[in-house]
DNA sequence: CTAGAATACGAACGATCGTGCTAACTTGTC
DNA sequence: GACAAGTTAGCACGATCGTTCGTATTCTAG
């Protein structure tokens, strides 16, 4: 199954970079920094704090970015990487398009679960605290939201192809409904800190997902 | 229908404020900080901004509050009054208990639609923002929420008890999803701008109802 | 091996943060 | 009308913010 990647952003053209202790130090920050900013928030997370968090001097830190907003962009889509590795990656290969809705799904709740990223889901803790930010931050994540709901959209499309779901569903509501439980499971799971609202993401998307076959 | 109401935090004792004006004030500064911090963030928004908003001095503002913290306490209960008035009172003396249940969702949807707060959801924004920091803030969000999915919970009870919802569905998880299918309306309305989600939010509850009445 | 570029650091900037202190004023009570 | 208490403003504090600059160090292409 060949699901859309969250490749960069288009516009960036990496300037070229020459060292490989740098390219090594880069990644090191980022990492650091999407992990961080899903506790600290994106904009919460201050230059000096994340340069304290991995040893390094604010300064140093700084020359890699040449702007806050640019290292902000640099961890979306870092972040965006990850979230692939975690639970795209892993649940491709399903035997059939509907188990395949399911296996990403449960990749979603077990990426929760195993707290791949310290404040739960990176991309519902960015969106809401930068949706009433305008700018290239805020835009740069409705692009991903709407990727993530388009991988999810194709899926329920193969899935009716192969004549496991309704074809009456319409597959942008169904990826609504989907990722609105898998995402207040995460608020659940964050805010309360038990593991039932991962409990009711898993319950509900199987119930709604056997409500749709034909 | 008689819902529990989102109570002021039953600790705090109010320090028996004597002289009207003051009453006025800390009422206006209230407001205000519920609505600017669905756009700043409630720990983003500085006390230097608000007081500017409101035409007031730093220190003056701050006198009313012994710090940043009982500020964003006591914006907390102000927002919950504020939703109190523009969702649950509005949805009150339904029908039915099924027909309360749909204008509590309609009534939660057009709060978003008329922007009362105007950064959306004011307690999707603050616990997406305070649910990784410990503190009275956070427990006090996780309360209200809570309250909230309670108030949706009885509901369901009831329809099961006047028999208009299959008695087989768990109330706590059709509440769940039902509040899933709303903040996922708030997130896509806030970061796309467009109704679209508004508008499957509507749609995917109303078919969520009709899939569990007996 | 050397020259030049890439990388990292320390120090400092102006701005803003939450938080106190003090003094002027307004209000409500006897 | 006086006095106590509540309200507001001005000012300043130490801390931290993003950002800039000059400089020393380290890698790598030739």
């Amino acid at each position: 199954m060949s699901d859309a990647d969250f490749g960069p952003a288009s516009s960036v053209a990496a300037p070229r970079r020459r060292r490989a202790d740098g390219e090594r130090s880069r990644a090191t920050i980022l990492d650091a920094a999407a992990r961080l900013a899903t506790v600290e928030g994106l904009d919460g997370l201050s230059i000096g704090r994340l340069a304290d968090h991995i040893g390094m001097s604010k300064s140093g830190l700084y020359a890699h970015f040449g702007s806050k907003e640019d290292l902000q962009l640099a961890t979306l889509d870092t972040a965006a990487e990850i979230f692939t590795d975690e639970v795209i990656r892993p649940a491709r290969q399903a035997e059939t398009p509907l188990v395949g809705i399911i296996a990403l799904c449960d990749a979603f709740v077990s990426y929760l679960e195993r707290k791949v990223f310290p404040g739960g889901c990176f991309f519902a803790a960015a969106a809401a605290e930068l949706d009433t930010q305008p700018g290239p931050v805020k835009e740069r994540l409705g692009e991903l939201l709407r990727i993530w709901h388009g991988i999810l959209e194709r899926r329920v499309a193969a899935a009716q192809a192969s004549g496991e779901l309704d074809p009456a569903e319409e597959p942008a509501q169904l990826a609504f409904e989907l990722d609105g439980m898998l995402k207040m499971g995460n608020a659940l799971f964050v805010l309360q800190g038990d593991t039932l609202g991962l409990e009711r993401a898993r319950r509900g998307i199987r119930s709604r997902l056997a409500a749709a076959r034909v």
